[in-house]
DNA sequence: TAAAATATACCGAACGGTATATTTACCATA
DNA sequence: TATGGTAAATATACCGTTCGGTATATTTTA
């Protein structure tokens, strides 16, 4: 059995991580981190020792569980292109459209929150965004050398476009909330990656 | 010359636009605003009934600048095609990279951020975000009339899928501060743009 | 000089955070 | 298996500050 604190901890990024992805992080208060935890102050303070601590263990669970779906059933699969459309997939149609975080993408609404205001978790975001599209980049590259797309196309600029695209439908699903905006982007990325096939 | 009432409801419209759009709306104070300009609570509270009439005031501004900025020259060009192709790069290489706003776009921010906060909020840009997808569309119809795309597209996709990619880009570039992203973007769309031709 | 514009002073509530008191969980020992 | 001691976990009460907003006084405009 896991200890009263670890699980406290857990139920504190839980709890929080719902409410970063549906309010925001400067919208979500510690009260309503209390209310949602129906914890008080001093329980909660034991666990971190700021909202800003708060946040950067919310942001881990977020990739944990993010990589769980996105990620499923990828290293099973030989074709590097048919990873990357796995991956796309799985992210429009299962992390976002199966609702893992209530309020649409984690990622992309502490992106957008925090880009101009701090520069210290901008950048931890950032660095797993570039680790994203190298992943895309690394692909692509296996697809060319195993003769798969033709030769000689950029591939940071396809993999950054890719990523774009993703975030750019995670960011109009979470107003407008119809399925179709998911499915849509998720056929014209098909389209689009059947074209560099050679 | 125009009266100083409306002077200063102009200024506090600029000095708010600036701050929401680097700071967003929850995190800029009207503490915030009164510092920009130089005003008291008792001038800034004249001129608008609370913090969210600003908001509204502001996003009219912002469409108006937007639109000078993305539609220059879009009226004298008559391939539709060529059109689309020119919004998207003033939007990028423009009203994006020339820094319209200071933090980025202005609508994706408030959108991301208030996606999951005020729904009549939400449903003002919405509406916006709607107008514009509809004019792609309706260029992509007159495109088809005058043959210069292939029958059968899914224009509504089609118009979409570009929106995406720009609002995708804009998130991107307000972490990553490259115009490369820009550039590559509007290569990127380019190319897709130029496969639906017949 | 009347009206429009702005400043001043203040409101209750909520903010993030802390110091301290109290309770609970857990394990060694009986 | 029961119990006592102790550290871990949590609750309570409070801090100074800032929040959005208002009522009223003063200044500036036209």
């Amino acid at each position: 059995m896991v200890s009263k604190g670890i699980r406290t901890r857990q139920l504190i990024i839980d709890k929080s991580l719902q409410l970063f992805s549906v309010k925001g992080y400067h919208n979500t208060s510690i009260n309503n981190i209390l209310e949602a935890t129906s914890l008080t102050k001093g329980g909660l303070y034991g666990h971190f020792s700021s909202k800003e601590a708060i946040w950067y263990a919310v942001y881990d669970e977020a990739v944990k569980r993010w990589h769980a779906v996105v990620f499923k059933g990828v290293s099973a699969i030989d074709d590097p292109l048919l990873r990357i459309t796995r991956v796309i997939e799985n992210d429009l149609m299962h992390y976002l459209g199966g609702h893992t975080f209530d309020g649409g993408c984690y990622f992309l609404n502490s992106l957008v929150e925090l880009s101009g205001q701090s520069p210290e978790m901008s950048r931890h975001m950032l660095r797993g965004f570039i680790r994203f599209s190298k992943l895309f980049q690394l692909w692509l590259e296996e697809a060319e050398t195993k003769k798969l797309i033709s030769p000689g196309l950029n591939y940071r600029e396809i993999a950054n476009f890719i990523f774009i695209s993703v975030n750019g439908a995670a960011a109009l699903y979470a107003v407008v909330k119809d399925d179709t905006i998911l499915q849509q982007t998720s056929s014209q990325l098909n389209h689009y990656l059947h074209q560099l096939k050679r």
